[in-house]
Parts: C-alpha cells; sequence; structure tokens
DNA sequence: CGGAAATAGTTGATGGTTAAATCACCTTGG
DNA sequence: CCAAGGTGATTTAACCATCAACTATTTCCG
C-alpha cells in the first residue's frame, strides 16, 4: 500500500496547525498565568464547575469533559483545593464518587480572569480572521472531536483507503 | 471597559477547537509512540532535521523552527542522542553553537513513522472534512502564527477595540 | 587591546503528567 | 448472603517540561 501524502496545500495547512497552536495554547496559558495565577487547564474546569447544576461535578465528568485522563483531574483539583478554588465532598448516591465543587473563592478567580481571557482569545484569534474561517474552524475540530471521542481507537491505524 | 464577550457560535468553535485539539493531539502522539518509539515533539524534529541542508540545524534555528525553548530543545535532543537518533557537534563558525545532526539510525526512524503518522492525520483530520475547511483551518493558524510568532509580547493585552 | 554586554547553549531544581498498581465501593450471579 | 468482578478515584514512581542560574564565546565600543 502506497502512502497517500498530503498535497502541497494540506502540507502547509497542517503545519501551520501545529505551530499556531503551539504558540497560540501557550500564550494564552501564559497570559492567563500571569495575571490571574491560573493555568489553561485549570481554568477550563473553573468554567465547566461554574456551568454545571450546583457548581459540582463528578471527577469523571470533569476529566471528559475537558478530555484529560481520571489521574490529571485528581492531581490538578488537588492542587486547585489547596488553592481554595474548589473542594471535594463525597458523593451521596455513589460511596465512591467524589463531587469537585467550585468554592466562592474559585468562582471570583474565574470572573477575574474571564475578560482578560476572552481578550486573548480574540486578540489571538477571533479577530485575526474572518468570521467565515472561526466558523470553518469550527465545523472541522468539532467533526475531529466527535471522530475522537467516543474513544474507539482502532488498534494500528485505519487505513481508510479512499 | 466592558467586555467583548464571545457570540454563541464563536463560543462553539472556540470550545470545538480547545476539545478537537486536546483530542487530535493526544491520538496522534500516542500512535508515534505506541508503533514507532517517537513523541510527537520528537517526530517533529526529526522532520525539520531531515528537511535541513546537511541534514544539521543550530539548537537556536531547531528550537525556533518548532516552537520550543531553548531549554526545552537541548532536553529533547540529549534524549534522542542517547537513542541515536540524532548527534552533536560543535559549530565551526562560532564555537558557541552546537549542531544537531540527523543520524542514519535517525533517518531511518522517520522513514518508518512517516507513512503511518500521514495516515493518523489524514484520518483524525483531513479526510474528515471540507478541503475548503482544511484550507480556511491553514489560514487561520496561519495568521495566528504570524501574529504570535515574532515574540514581541504586549505587556498586558492588546483590548484591540474593535 | 580590554572590559561590558549580548548570545548560544547547558544544567539542576522544581513541579506537572503519565502509566500501572492499589483501594474502596458497588453489582451481579449463585 | 457472599464471593467475583467491575467501576470510581487515588497513589506511586518514572518521565518530561519549565524556570532561573550558569558557562563559554562573541561582539561592541571606547
Amino acid at each position: 500500500m502506497t502512502t497517500r501524502w498530503l498535497d502541497p496545500d494540506q502540507q502547509l495547512a497542517w503545519r501551520a496547525y501545529i505551530v499556531g497552536t503551539t504558540l497560540l495554547l501557550e500564550r494564552l496559558d501564559r497570559d492567563l498565568r500571569d495575571n490571574h495565577q491560573v493555568s489553561l487547564p485549570e481554568y477550563e474546569i473553573l468554567v465547566r464547575l461554574s456551568e454545571a447544576p450546583e457548581r459540582r461535578l463528578r471527577m469523571a465528568e470533569l476529566a471528559d469533559s475537558v478530555k484529560n485522563s481520571r489521574s490529571r483531574i485528581t492531581h490538578t483539583i488537588a492542587r486547585m483545593e489547596r488553592e481554595g478554588l474548589v473542594d471535594r465532598a463525597q458523593c451521596d448516591s455513589d460511596g465512591r464518587g467524589v463531587n469537585a465543587h467550585l468554592t466562592d473563592a474559585g468562582s471570583q478567580r474565574l470572573v477575574a480572569a474571564a475578560p482578560c481571557h476572552v481578550e486573548s482569545v480574540r486578540a489571538c484569534l477571533i479577530d485575526l480572521v474572518a468570521a467565515d474561517d472561526v466558523a470553518a474552524v469550527g465545523r472541522v475540530f468539532a467533526a475531529v472531536a466527535d471522530e475522537l471521542g467516543t474513544g474507539d481507537r482502532d488498534p494500528i491505524l485505519s487505513p481508510a483507503s479512499a
């Protein structure tokens, strides 16, 4: 089976994506850290918790919603708990379960950071390009997430010959 | 100054991008590690070196081309050298400089991994969406890289009021 | 020439991430 | 009811990334 290489345009698009994403995520992370003492992953967690009913979410739900491993969520929440941004409580209905809960301090941190973060996202991405292109990015990564989201990994690779 | 929040479409596009990118990069990394014992960052380095004249690049050039810190490149190249994928030599024209050089083993590793990697990229992104949308992604992140690439960070944030 | 300042790269400590093993609880079949 | 297996979450150790400090070389400029 001969490899279907990327054509020059695809190649260019792919590399731009990798490089741009590296720079973008690093920049957003730095802005949040420098100005509001939260990392980007922590910020994502604050957002999910703030949107959840009762401001609380099971650890596994949280992990799924931000696409992090269980273990990573455990460590990250442990750090955030030390900082007072969240607290933990046993789940009533399932003795194994743990609810992560956004504290007032965590909520305040999020409220303080959000405007700054949105401006970063605008300045570094949204306001930089045509609205249609933003929509296209949305379509593309929704498709990617849909393809990869439902943990059904092929053993090796799907050669997917056209 | 009142915050210009993202409108619902932008919000959706942005979250799809974050989630999709998280899943995509993790998947590509996993495929490379499992099948060819290289991480995605290491693979990027192999590619850059293979394309460079004489298959060698100064450490700083390498760092810039993959948008990694100098220190990270030092550590990563050290690991790759231990594995025999690259070697290092003093630069003739500048006594401070060091050239990273792709070995035959490194070249072979890349040749072995490339088809698999390209298939991953196709299966998880390129072949999943319309060609126009891939082009749009390319435009968007080229603009992002252009904006962020030239290390001229604003001190806090550019409010960039429209 | 001589010394200050800039540049290339490395190092070591520190903290975050991962994989594998573990603990606790729940569920199901006998 | 109880044992076996499954699931939720945490822990451990190894690994990788980051930051600040450091060495060595070069450049600038008096």
